[in-house]
DNA sequence: CTAAACTATGCACTATAGTGCACGGTCAAG
DNA sequence: CTTGACCGTGCACTATAGTGCATAGTTTAG
């Protein structure tokens, strides 16, 4: 597919989606007439990238763990390697939000109770 | 405590205290001598703020939730709005993460199997 | 063949989140 | 009462993540 149906498939804008090639998240084909052409596997790749930006990952970050499901480029040692430490920073950042979460409900219902408890502490662990 | 203390305790960069107070995240009183005067709260509240951000959270975001524990700024009801609001964004950041783990460890393993199974794709649902 | 739609590049601009420095006032030990 | 550590403001600068525009080439429907 062309970009026009790239950014409908994958809801960037064009200006964003040339940014990302420019910081290697994205690797497109380009056509004789320098056009570029994207697949299928691509606007999947897409999602994920700004799945994990979303969740706090950087571009530079999305993109070097990017290259770990690319074609030819990388070892599958170094791809696992990557892809186990990316998992890892995942898991960690669930907990974290788990105990943000903990934390945002002991506040609201302790709000709602009128404030009279001693206000929830933050847990020492984060 | 003063600043130099509130640095130590949060981990945070004088510059970046006085950036986080210019962007109403933090409301230090001041002493008679202009200097800022911080609280065990306000070291809480930091790390709390620390921790939003480092998940996905702006700095704009984090002052306006964090009116809701300032006293005597917002009722009640509008305290526990702002905090459940809140709640519900960290609980789909939550869900988005463990959604990213599993494509992530889905991805390692089949790299680690030699990539012949068919490539693991993104859940739909993100 | 022409016009509309699509695509390309380069570059300047914006927003967010800080960082660092110059310059000056305050405090406390000697 | 000086000296060094600490604190203040203002301002310019940086990095990250885009956004928008001018200008020009390509494609495709009529």
């Amino acid at each position: 597919m062309r970009i026009k149906e790239f950014e409908r498939a994958t809801g960037l804008k064009r200006s964003t989606i040339r940014f990302y090639e420019a910081q290697g998240v994205l690797h497109p084909e380009y056509g004789a007439n320098g056009y570029r052409i994207y697949t299928q596997a691509q606007v999947e790749g897409a999602k994920l990238a700004q799945l994990a930006q979303q969740l706090g990952f950087s571009i530079r970050e999305i993109a070097e763990a990017g290259e770990a499901w690319r074609e030819g480029v990388l070892t599958r040692a170094e791809k696992s390697k990557i892809l186990r430490a990316k998992l890892a920073e995942c898991r960690d950042k669930h907990k974290r939000l788990a105990a943000l979460s903990d934390h945002l409900e002991a506040l609201a219902d302790w709000v709602e109770g009128g404030e009279t408890a001693p206000k929830p502490a933050l847990n020492a662990a984060l």
